[in-house]
DNA sequence: CGGTGTCATCGAATCGATTTGAGGGACGGC
DNA sequence: GCCGTCCCTCAAATCGATTCGATGACACCG
């Protein structure tokens, strides 16, 4: 049996005549190499990475920019013998506040995409399960390992951007500000509501370049329908911005679609700006004015944190950097009517 | 030790009282409840399904139609306590045929998302593992089962519709027809290199309808870029057809962007269909006339199918009907000119 | 021929739970 | 007081691999 288990792992000293003849017996017993989950007992590890993903697997999926993400984590997983086993954030705040998975399903570690707030639920059972784990985009914590982006600087050059070109009636487009919270324009007594994190660090980006924006729209997700809405809000409401400033760039491609709807011109009429770096195919022939971020990358920052607990280090904490791309949805401001 | 076992997996009698002693004891030892790993050694089962994701985690996943099977999948396996690890298809040509965590790691049942070829190295991959396997939109098998829904139909009713509105210069734009073939025109003796299923089959809907194309084009993948150049292409060449049937609905969508860059009226001057049925918000106001697939359904579908397998049932077949809804981009054909 | 190194073989412990059966204490019913 | 039921306790086997040490076979070198 000892034979037999070097020839299959690899490890230790076995002649390469051995192992064929252990591979010829295994074939003609119809034995299938070893069992996983004996291996993994032994070993005390699942090679499993679990991935909690958005509220609704459906609604996150939507959005590129987990999946992308997500694509950037599992190739570099990949190379280390991991699996992405997905597992659902809490969809409605009626069920249980975390997915039996997170509870009960074998993993080496968790990684939290959109991570929350401190005090999540989520980060609270896997505490209690001794697994290591992985934020996204979340508060930092002492016992977690962080991955983030500057997404304050890069909406704070977004918005230097709109005002060197003399912007200054400037609205936003925010993403979530909870679990719970619907559409609209954001009275300035509900900003303390504002536990994601994301949607924070976005925000004071704006208010970093000087700038209080005249009017606050909040989405319930980042999607090109509701930007559309709120940017048909925002456009037809009154004292309309000459620029909109968005926290996604699907919110701000349905801005885009909104003020084309309208009648309005854009750069001309509006100025737009977004946030992500996705690619738009159907905002040709304009290119959305954006903050790019690194998603492979960041995907990949992932996989290293991850890595970095599987060989015995402590938490990581890793932000990587964004760049502007100023595209055609951006212009000087018009003149004042 | 039994006691323990029965407080935590709650099979066999037991005394509310006792369980909560022995939770009360194991919450004071730190103890979090069974190792899923000795469990599923025991038990002989992971409680994992293995889905198998196109080509390129990050191509698939900008489709909207896997993810959103994917998503009635998980909600459907999450109720049996089941969890889904994502397995990347085999991304280039180059590297192995397929992903090592196909031959490696613990799972109960696979899934293969948009199945290809009876040959495919992934089945013999897991017909050697003994894994019970679940194709989804692939060639039927004797042992494995097979979920799909009515392509050829679909497409047929999809055909007539453009038929029935007086168009005779139909072209079409489909799916990829194999692993390598790039994008372009499909000289007709290269009908035979058609090795993915799903493409076949709504090709030969069109037949079925009793229509040859004037054109047919094959896209490297269902993107709206690659809809954008079909159109593109389509369009300004010689003899242009009244109306393009999409194999998809980003497909589709491309298509009419196209079509609205070269200043060509939809559905006055060029009728456009897809296949999907997909919220497409950037197409607003239009409303894309397309063949709808229930997804969400068909992850479920698949998930019955995996349960069947895990309650010892044999391999299933399902079909799932498909409807066609008429949106505003066909219309009469154009007079001759 | 003795010494050395390489590698196969064998036996046994270990990972952590599940499951079964035997045995026995507590309690209620008659 | 006897019987039956319910349930806890204890011991042991089992799932399937990994890993360690001891032993032995064999070839090669000096």
């Amino acid at each position: 049996m000892s034979t037999a288990s070097l020839a299959f792992s690899g490890a230790g000293p076995i002649a390469a005549a051995t192992r064929q003849r252990v591979l010829d017996a295994a074939a003609a017993l119809d034995y299938s190499g070893p069992n996983p989950l004996g291996r993994q007992l032994r070993r005390g590890r699942s090679g499993i990475v679990g991935v909690v993903v958005g509220d609704s697997l459906r609604r996150s999926f939507r959005d590129p920019v987990a999946i992308q993400v997500l694509d950037g984590l599992v190739s570099t997983l990949g190379p280390l013998d991991l699996g992405v086993l997905l597992i659902p954030g809490s969809s409605d705040p009626s069920g249980p506040a975390v997915d039996p998975l997170l509870e009960t399903a074998a993993m080496d570690v968790a990684v939290i995409m959109w991570g929350g707030t401190t005090d999540d639920p989520m980060l609270g059972a896997l505490r209690r399960r001794g697994t290591p784990t992985v934020l996204v985009e979340g508060q930092h914590a002492p016992d977690v390992a962080s991955v983030g982006i500057d997404d304050r600087g890069g909406m704070r050059q977004a918005t230097e951007h709109l005002l060197a070109l003399g912007h200054t009636r400037i609205a936003t487009v925010t993403l979530p500000f909870d679990r719970c919270r619907g559409e609209g324009l954001v009275p300035p007594d509900e900003m303390d509501h504002l536990s994601w994190e994301i949607t924070r660090r976005r925000l004071a980006g704006v208010t970093d370049a000087g700038v209080t924006p005249v009017a606050i729209w909040a989405t319930p997700a980042s999607l090109v329908e509701h930007g559309r809405s709120a940017g048909t809000a925002l456009l037809t409401g009154p004292d309309r911005p000459t620029a909109i400033a968005c926290q996604s760039d699907l919110l701000a491609s349905g801005v885009v679609l909104a003020a084309r709807e309208l009648g309005l011109r854009v750069p001309e009429d509006v100025s737009v700006s977004g946030f992500d770096g996705l690619d738009l195919p159907w905002l040709a022939p304009d290119v959305l004015t954006t903050v790019v971020q690194p998603l492979a990358e960041k995907g990949a920052a992932v996989g290293h944190a991850v890595a970095d607990f599987l060989s015995g280090a402590g938490p990581s904490t890793r932000e990587l950097p964004v760049t502007l791309r100023i595209g055609t949805t951006t212009g000087p401001a018009p003149e004042v009517s």
